[in-house]
DNA sequence: AACTGCTAATTTTTT
DNA sequence: ATTAGCAGTT
């Protein structure tokens, strides 16, 4: 324990004392890796209620994830207990969506317009290109989306996209389809995630009244990674904090890793000239990581040049070297780590939960799947398919916004024909017609075109008897609970039915997913919250204690701390990402680099970091060189593991080629000298998985094992 | 309307 | 290596 850490409150050290005290005025805390910023955050709010300063409602303290907003709950709620529930605590889009709520007719919504996701953006935007008659093939929905999502971290409304900013998509068509989306999703009541600042914004400078009661009424603002907000949500805080600036930023300009969803660093680069008299605080004790780990990141980050700077430093001893590997390919990388975190486990006696692996793109994370299955370790992918991105969760929403809104057009599109009901989609087109000219819900044209038979035969009754259904369930809502509803809902619908009938791994594990959705559904009052919480979920955040190895993207492990780290896949075109230098030249790589320096410093203790010599990508075989951060790594840190594990390996081999091979089919009967007789359960690179009769379950090398007669 | 089999595009990162 | 989208077939 630090001494200096003793002599002031709540156990912090002065640096971290002066950002929690100096509660007027606009400060910013400029937090490196591991320097206690959550404390900070958290013990300043405890500060100022013990202060009295402000009621629990009068503080608002925004962050970019769910994750980050629970942590910090939970971490207040010790403090100054169930006062917390009286916070504004949340991200950035929830506390825009509470506000829009309650002013929606303000700004021309309903108040229970639904929030989209990127798939239903997608079909939107497809829509309008096929519409308008634009080729989807020169012009990419996608491109179209990304580019009016950059529209609106920067606060334009179609009117005000510059002439400048117009560009080249659709030869220059770009407003006029920015306006044609945001009309469409007027229409259908929806909004996507952009416009929960972008409409917040347009309420607060159009409704003064509206502006300064929220000006009044928050007395002190948080903010959480600043170094991640972009311009919309820049000028969002500047409206909040017009009558007083009682604002505290905390952020780390060398963790910036959002520049490419429209993030500004230089909002953290500037924030003395912004606010008037701004505070500035350095926290650079680091309390997470040994002093090895520390000196890499830090001279990793010193070739960056647009930063703050500061000099993070340690109490902590040396500990072990930063270990570098290279490998003939990924998969020797993949199972190398495996069988590392194996002794890392049973050796060393680290919990799984205390290693991550930690990868610059979501499909390397396959690589580990396999080797992690085959050394039967326990492991949780991290954001990986999401929970809410599933098929069935999603069908099984899109039935229950019908429950709540029969005009969700885009409800309505998705459960319309699943399960199968002979309604496709010439019909579709017919009704997407019909509700266009005549500006009615999707469900009033059907209704109206079955009716006046329009659509005639087999169709109209199949859609007749589905919209009789739904009145049916929505009129069950009534007086009964929600839950027993959903449950009545998916068995006469016939969609569990629709699985039941596949009979497979895959639909099992689907109907077990849907019962747990049903499950998390009883935890809330009403359908509508229920959907609320949902569409703003971006990842499960679900609370994971459980000793599982992590493994997920540095993007998703910001934040987080383990005590073993590693970083595969440190190739040029990789890491860093050849797609980022292309596009961004310079900035990227410098963000690439910041990437690179998040994930050095979630290492406590232990940190690994390799490299393969060839890849397998889109199937085929692509060689790569080491990445340039290596070069960046001090070699005094460092220790250089190949040769150490290439004569590893000879010494094996050599071993191998002396002994007889053994039979290592699965179930064949083997005897070891240690443990007796048992079974092969399955073999992976000489290490086999046996099932001892004396003993249980063990993993051995194969060297060790003969045959066994019967 | 629903199914089958072929081709082309895809992989950065997320509220 | 997978998957979405498409044309052609039942």
């Amino acid at each position: 324990m630090n001494k200096a850490q003793l002599e002031y409150p709540y156990g912090l050290n002065e640096h971290q004392m002066d950002a929690v005290s100096h509660i007027d005025g606009p400060i910013l805390v400029l937090a490196g890796a591991g320097t206690g910023k959550t404390k900070v955050l958290t013990t300043r709010i405890a500060h100022i209620i013990s202060l009295g300063a402000a009621s629990p409602n009068q503080i608002l303290a925004v962050t970019f994830t769910n994750k980050a907003a629970s942590e910090m709950k939970s971490r207040i709620r010790s403090f100054v207990g169930d006062v917390v529930d009286g916070m504004w605590i949340g991200t950035f889009h929830s506390i825009a969506a509470k506000i829009l709520r309650y002013h929606a007719s303000k700004v021309g919504l309903s108040n229970n317009f639904t929030i989209i996701d990127t798939q239903d953006q997608l079909r939107i935007a497809k829509q309008i290109l096929r519409d308008i008659g634009i080729d989807e093939k020169q012009y990419p929905p996608k491109l179209m989306l990304y580019i009016i999502g950059r529209y609106k971290d920067k606060s334009w409304t179609p009117d005000k996209v510059p002439e400048s900013e117009v560009g080249g998509f659709a030869r220059g068509m770009m407003r006029q389809l920015y306006a044609e989306y945001q009309n469409r999703l007027l229409s259908l009541g929806a909004l996507d995630f952009g416009d929960l600042l972008l409409y917040n914004v347009v309420l607060f400078n159009e409704n003064l009244d509206v502006g300064s009661y929220y000006q009044e009424k928050f007395k002190y603002i948080l903010v959480d990674e600043y170094q991640d907000t972009n311009v919309i949500q820049y000028l969002w805080l500047r409206i909040l904090t017009q009558s007083n600036s009682n604002i505290c930023c905390v952020g780390d300009d060398d963790q910036a890793i959002y520049g490419w969803r429209g993030a500004e660093v230089a909002n953290i680069l500037r924030f003395e000239k912004d606010f008037r008299n701004a505070k500035v605080v350095r926290l650079e004790q680091n309390y997470r990581s040994t002093s090895y780990i520390l000196n890499c990141a830090a001279q990793l980050i010193s070739n960056n040049r647009s930063r703050h700077g500061k000099t993070l430093w340690t109490a902590d001893s040396h500990g072990e070297m930063i270990k570098l590997y290279s490998f003939f390919n990924d998969k020797h990388e993949a199972r190398f780590v495996a069988d590392e975190i194996d002794v890392l486990h049973r050796l060393h006696k680290q919990p799984l939960s205390e290693v991550a692996i930690l990868v610059r793109a979501s499909y390397q994370t396959r690589n580990f799947e396999e080797s992690l299955n085959a050394f039967r370790i326990p492991y949780r992918i991290v954001g990986g398919t999401k929970f809410y991105e599933r098929t069935e969760i999603k069908d099984i929403i899109a039935y229950i916004r019908l429950l709540v809104n029969l005009d969700d057009g885009l409800a309505l599109e998705r459960a319309i024909n699943i399960p199968k009901r002979g309604i496709g989609d010439a019909t579709m087109q017919q009704i997407y017609e019909t509700s266009k000219t005549h500006s009615i819900s999707l469900f009033a044209a059907a209704s109206n075109m079955v009716e006046n038979q329009t659509i005639k035969g087999k169709t109209a009754a199949a859609i007749l008897s589905f919209f009789e259904q739904l009145a049916r369930w929505r009129s069950l809502l009534n007086n009964m609970n929600h839950t027993e509803v959903i449950d009545i809902m998916l068995d006469e619908s016939g969609y569990k039915q629709m699985w039941k009938n596949q009979d497979t791994e895959e639909s099992k594990e689907r109907l077990d997913n849907i019962k747990e959705l049903v499950n998390s559904i009883k935890e809330f009052p009403g359908l509508s919250t229920y959907l609320e919480h949902v569409s703003l979920l971006g990842d499960t955040d679900a609370i994971y204690n459980d000793d599982k190895v992590n493994v997920m993207t540095i993007h998703a492990a910001k934040g987080l701390e383990f005590s073993n780290v590693f970083l595969p896949g440190w190739e040029e075109g990789l890491f860093p990402s050849a797609r980022t230098v292309s596009e961004s030249g310079n900035t990227g790589i410098e963000e690439e680099r910041r990437l690179a320096y998040v994930a050095i410093t979630r290492a406590k203790e232990r940190l690994y970091i390799s490299y393969a010599n060839t890849r397998s990508v889109y199937g085929s075989i692509q060689s790569s060189t080491p990445s340039r951060f290596l070069d960046e790594l001090p070699s005094e840190s460092c220790q250089d593991m190949s040769e150490l594990l290439m004569k590893k390996k000879k010494d094996i081999n050599n071993a191998q080629r002396t002994k007889q091979p053994i039979n290592t089919q699965s179930g064949k009967k083997v005897e070891h000298n240690v443990f007796g007789t048992g079974i092969i359960l399955n073999v992976y690179d000489s290490i086999a998985q046996v099932l001892f009769d004396r003993t249980g379950l063990k993993k051995v090398s194969i060297d060790y094992l003969k045959d066994c007669e019967e």
